[in-house]
DNA sequence: GTTAGCACTCAATCAGTAGGAGTGCTAATA
DNA sequence: TATTAGCACTCCTACTGATTGAGTGCTAAC
């Protein structure tokens, strides 16, 4: 790749950062007064016109202005970018009501996320292999009902109300518990096969239509815990920078955002961390406009990082923002918050 | 109110009806040359000119067709409006995954409708009276963990792990359920008071800790329940319609649409049913431009419907659109899908 | 009571103009 | 040789008429 000498380094970074300020496109005259390179407006174009021919920089017509390109931004976020983690401040804090169900608290840290950057945010659930079955526990409710909880390993416990036509004897329960517990502690959703349902089923007796409702209730709630929710946050925000205001633009954009299932997917696939940046700081990736998989962000940057919640147990939370966006600031959260998720997880 | 003869009625209501479709403001001469009362543009004028000033049409600009006031449309809805149940297609088909989970039903209900209808809809969780304990049931999970089920009153079942920092023995596990039982079972949150808890810590020893514990993850789950969750879907279907497009408006309602904290709110406190219509048909709520208590909605047509879950539980259902929405379908779809829902629930 | 005809109004569209920001180029300068 | 001042040029933006067409209101005739 070429080699900018210093000066155009500077200039460029000048030329982006006040970029990134105004959205507006950067003159050459607006450097030269408010730079301390003393150099004239003359000089400032000429170096201007060698950064527009080597790709980092563009000018939206004629006379105007110059605004970074995807090149030029990628230089930014590479090379030029000042770290600035002791300004952001925690968050830790503003995380009060420390439920204990997983889902609220991402919820709570992607509005967060959202109010303190603007942008509009999202955050996956923890993405498991298969989980193995713990314990089952059933319990009978009433006379046409029956409890079934299933604790999944890693201490998800998960309930279904299992209705029954007739009433199911004490010594009944009891001996499913048993059967149940037998055949299944141990075993993930893939590991539960026909030749254990058919055992089960004989063991059970009179009582098969029941086990076998009771194994869709288990094989439910692992297919739950397998698929991956997200979260989404001020998507609202992306009105506030013009440039992605445009009907067509912020309505795919919207729309990528509301249909949740689709976003997973999309994230799952396409965001797994096969990125752009060879050597992983962080697990932060940028991406900017172009470098986007998801197509409908393709006029923004997306920045992600991903979560550790155990050992092989991984979320992703992205912010999406204009390719104008704070940089600095947005890494610098993120990283904040990935400390701050750390220490939480730890104390459960 | 001022009686309107038989034919302006008609005029009226083909205005109405052609401004829905196309939402161009309606001209005499359309009205005059596609209806069957063959009149001549002129005469339509003068009774456009007298709807005018009776305050059903509005003229734009001066030189403009005529549109509908919301005196207008409420006339139309109120009275005009043909039933056409019969033509809109039941949606219970089409829900197909019956999780026992509500809030997937209640998802999968909130998108079909907004799929359907092409508006933006919203629909909240029942709304209970606050629940007594039918059973609380401890169990040891592993030497740091107790799993506490909460059966609520209704086959609600809610589960908390707590952590403990030295390992429980079984017995006092048994005791502890014992007592837990004995002294909530049949309670609700209100009816749970000091006098109680005290008592509870006096039998329980040197576990009151512990008690206090699960007394938390009991009172967490009761509040949990009673609160009242908001779904939405399709908010950028309104993207469609051209009048609500210009940003200021729509960045309002999808901001509106997006806080459901603050929406479940506004609906539980201002669409509470103490609406417009005096004499309720079939529990349906129109609520026209200005008319809507939500500010951000004053553009837009609410449509809402409650839900019946059980005696004294419901929910409710809206549909959000411009002004100029389907009324007849949106109405009729309303309709059918309270039929689907309340067999749903019966059959549970 | 209805209709034909006409003058009138107003939004929307388009072309033309002026102003301003910013550039590229050239020639002078250090 | 690098830098700078100066100037012509480009193109966007905002503003101004002029034109068009849809639609009205009014009047007079049927």
């Amino acid at each position: 790749m070429e080699q900018l000498d210093d000066r155009k380094v500077k200039i460029l970074q000048a030329i982006i950062r006040n970029y990134l300020e105004t959205g507006e496109p950067v003159g050459s005259r607006t450097i030269s007064k408010y730079t301390d390179l003393s150099l004239s407006s003359a000089t400032i174009r000429n170096e201007m016109a060698d950064l527009e021919e080597l790709g980092y920089l563009i000018q939206p017509h004629t006379s105007a202005g110059r605004i970074p390109t995807d090149k030029g931004y990628r230089l930014y976020v590479d090379t030029m970018m000042e770290e600035k983690v002791e300004e952001v401040n925690t968050m830790r804090d503003q995380l009060t009501e420390k439920s204990d169900r997983i889902e609220t608290l991402l919820q709570q840290v992607v509005k967060l996320l959202a109010v303190n950057t603007n942008y509009a945010t999202m955050i996956t659930t923890p993405k498991y292999r298969s989980r193995k079955v713990k314990f089952i526990q059933l319990t009978e409710v009433d006379p046409t009902h029956i409890l079934a909880v299933i604790l999944l390993e890693g201490n998800i416990p998960k309930n279904k109300i299992i209705p029954v036509s007739e009433p199911v004897e004490k010594d009944v329960v009891l001996k499913l518990n048993l059967i149940l517990n037998t055949f299944l502690v141990g075993l993930d959703l893939e590991e539960i096969n026909i030749g254990i349902v058919q055992k089960m089923k004989e063991q059970a007796g009179e009582h098969t239509s029941l086990v076998g409702d009771i194994l869709d209730a288990v094989a439910n709630s692992m297919e739950e815990e397998g698929q991956i929710q997200v979260y989404t946050s001020g998507a609202t925000n992306l009105f506030k920078y013009p440039e992605l205001t445009d009907t067509a633009t912020a309505q795919n954009l919207l729309f990528t955002l509301e249909d949740k299932q689709e976003l997973a997917e999309l994230i799952d696939n396409k965001l797994d961390g096969s990125g752009h940046d060879d050597e992983p700081k962080n697990d932060i990736q940028v991406y900017i406009g172009g470098e986007t998989p998801i197509d409908s962000m393709k006029d923004c940057s997306v920045v992600t990082a991903t979560y550790r919640m155990d050992e092989g147990v991984y979320g992703k939370v992205g912010i999406i923002g204009p390719k104008r966006m704070d940089y600095e600031k947005v890494v610098a959260t993120l990283k904040n918050l990935m400390n701050d998720l750390d220490s939480i997880f730890k104390n459960k």
